[in-house]
DNA sequence: GTTATCTATGATAGCGCAATCATGAACCCC
DNA sequence: GGGGTTCATGATTGCGCTATCATAGATAAC
């Protein structure tokens, strides 16, 4: 039996109304009144019930988030920024995975839709399915991450861009025989994966190069970055670096090329996309393309909140397009050698 | 204006009960009836509101989880499992961060009281904390993870013996000199720091030797394993062997190590704790003593659902204590030295 | 002194669903 | 064929809260 407003109301000689309203702050009450109230409700050991309010309301203060996987190292510093922004406007987070499946993605939609959640956040699988404009008539606010929709509020990250900026470092560095490795699971993936190809390539033929080896792998494992390196090493191509479009795949390319007696950066350089914490560390720091994580979280729970708050669908769609930044580690060689590993060289703001 | 169980009734031609029935699988509907319902329910796109069911069942189907650091690598894999047996189970999950603050955990566990959570999962900060017992005596059914509390269920790693293994692996190859490096923002934090000392210490005074360094850190992170080498280094202790008591500071231990000119693990051995992604990779795969993290998460999230669906509140505690397991890498050497990195070498099942 | 404006509080009703109790129909047994 | 048993369905009510409308007192304005 748990305590309602109405104990609250009657032990403090005041209608249920009243105590209700000293809490939920929309009304103003006598700052008498007020203390009478709260008196009572410390010592009922009232709490109010946010089901019953969501209920009236018609929405929980809960914000959904579904993210492809939660094992990737890539989401982990993105939702602990947006955890924080959340709550600090009274929300709570819920996670869930679709684990790249478009099945599972609308799934958990629906779920959240029937919970009420005020809005969600969602890393969607692809950016063309039909329940995404299923989810924008029902009226619940969403911002898509890591992707582009073009008929909703997203933040994503510029990916030709990073592309672009890796193959520039690399020709910097005086290399001229490239090659990559692009992860994923599937092609559509936001088309991220075909944009960062088509920066790298354009950055290539800017400079008169074309790509001379290539390859696309299945998963985000290392294992995969294993299996990369074994059939580099038996083409024996004359090329000198090779931009590896997830970190945790550049590092088990890096360990196969070694295992294979090949030495990098000397021989092979080797860069790689992401960011993760992993990157940083280890025997050989890895140069990287750097996703603004933290970043994408921030402004896209501050979007979503803005919504939520104000209640107007339809102003102008948010979209933003984050610029990715070049982390210099080791495995490309630099001109000034042997820096030190960091903690978290990410340049962004916030904890 | 959303469509209720009442528009459907009207649609399908009978009573709201009905419809209720049909779609909670409370009761036996004929299969007749319920066609025709779920057909009138689809063609208006009804969904159930999950805030005026858990109203009147007083709970809400979600359950809370409650970690310490999001960012910290040790929780995704205990996180994914506990996300995959949670929602097998129809439930969702609402994930939260305490800093490791007895209030922030408090002030979040109130949160998830009001929202009516069907139960909770806590890695506690604190294991004597006033407000587990004010928790306890409302009724909503938790497991503390991480960490022992001897007054409820539990699911905690048996950390003196992860301290035994390591210091039985050091001598067993041969080590005599020993050491150890404790990280951890609080001492009380379920006590494993302190037991894994004293695992450790038990294990060497059962050969007739003593730790000969020691040191305690503050964070989790890789500069304080950075700064640890450091110390280390000045001191020209004769330690051959050094447990570190968190994968991250490990790592960077080594790191620190290695720029100092001190080979690993000719010179000095380190192995580490808790077997998060990172130990695997990198130039210098990590041997650690491996914590169930998997295993940790299906079995929390199996006791916490039983408690919930059997409404038992008062049956016998469920205290459980998982052992750690040694995963021999390269940073101590090996009698067979050579072996490749594995992706996920944890022994746990599930996926 | 009368009307206008504000503030603090209350009464009622309903958010969407399911527990409870009630009813009627179908079936079965000897 | 009367009493027992099962099954499918319905009517009412209330979960805990707040929106809405209403009221009464206080203050201000002229």
């Amino acid at each position: 039996m748990s305590i309602t407003i109405r104990d609250v109301a009657v032990k403090a000689g005041v209608s249920s109304i009243t105590v209700s309203r000293a809490f939920s702050g929309t009304h103003t009450v006598a700052e008498k009144t007020r203390q009478k109230v709260m008196q009572a409700a410390d010592e009922l050991g009232y709490m109010p019930n946010l089901l019953a309010r969501g209920l009236v309301h018609r929405r929980s203060p809960v914000i959904g988030l579904i993210v492809q996987d939660l094992a990737n190292l890539f989401y982990v510093d993105f939702i602990e920024a947006v955890q924080t922004a959340v709550q600090q406007r009274g929300h709570m987070l819920i996670v869930s995975q679709s684990h790249s499946l478009v099945d599972t993605e609308s799934t958990q939609i629906d779920t959240l839709r029937q919970l009420q959640v005020a809005g969600s956040l969602i890393a969607a699988v692809h950016s063309d399915a039909a329940h995404l404009r299923v989810l924008k008539k029902s009226g619940m606010p969403f911002v898509i991450i890591f992707g582009r929709w073009e008929e909703g509020d997203y933040v994503a990250v510029d990916e030709a861009a990073a592309g672009h900026v890796a193959a520039t470092h690399l020709t910097e560095l005086g290399h001229r025989h490239l090659g990559w490795v692009m992860p994923g699971k599937q092609d559509d993936l936001g088309s991220g994966r075909r944009l960062r190809r088509q920066g790298f390539e354009a950055a290539l033929l800017e400079r008169g190069l074309r790509t001379e080896w290539s390859m696309l792998a299945e998963g985000v494992t290392v294992t995969e970055g294993l299996r990369a390196a074994e059939i580099f090493l038996q083409q024996q191509s004359p090329v000198s670096a090779v931009f590896v479009g997830a970190d945790r795949v550049a590092l088990g390319f890096i360990h196969g090329l070694q295992e294979g007696g090949v030495r990098v950066p000397e021989d092979v350089a080797v860069i790689g996309y992401g960011d993760t914490h992993q990157a940083s560390i280890g025997g050989l720091p890895l140069t990287t393309v750097s996703v603004p994580k933290r970043e994408t979280g921030q402004q896209a729970a501050q979007i979503l909140l803005s919504r939520i708050e104000a209640e107007v669908a339809d102003e102008e769609l948010q979209q933003i397009l984050l610029q990715p930044s070049l982390i210099i580690r080791q495995s490309c060689g630099t001109p000034d050698d042997g820096s030190a590993p960091a903690e978290d060289a990410s340049p962004n703001p916030g904890r």
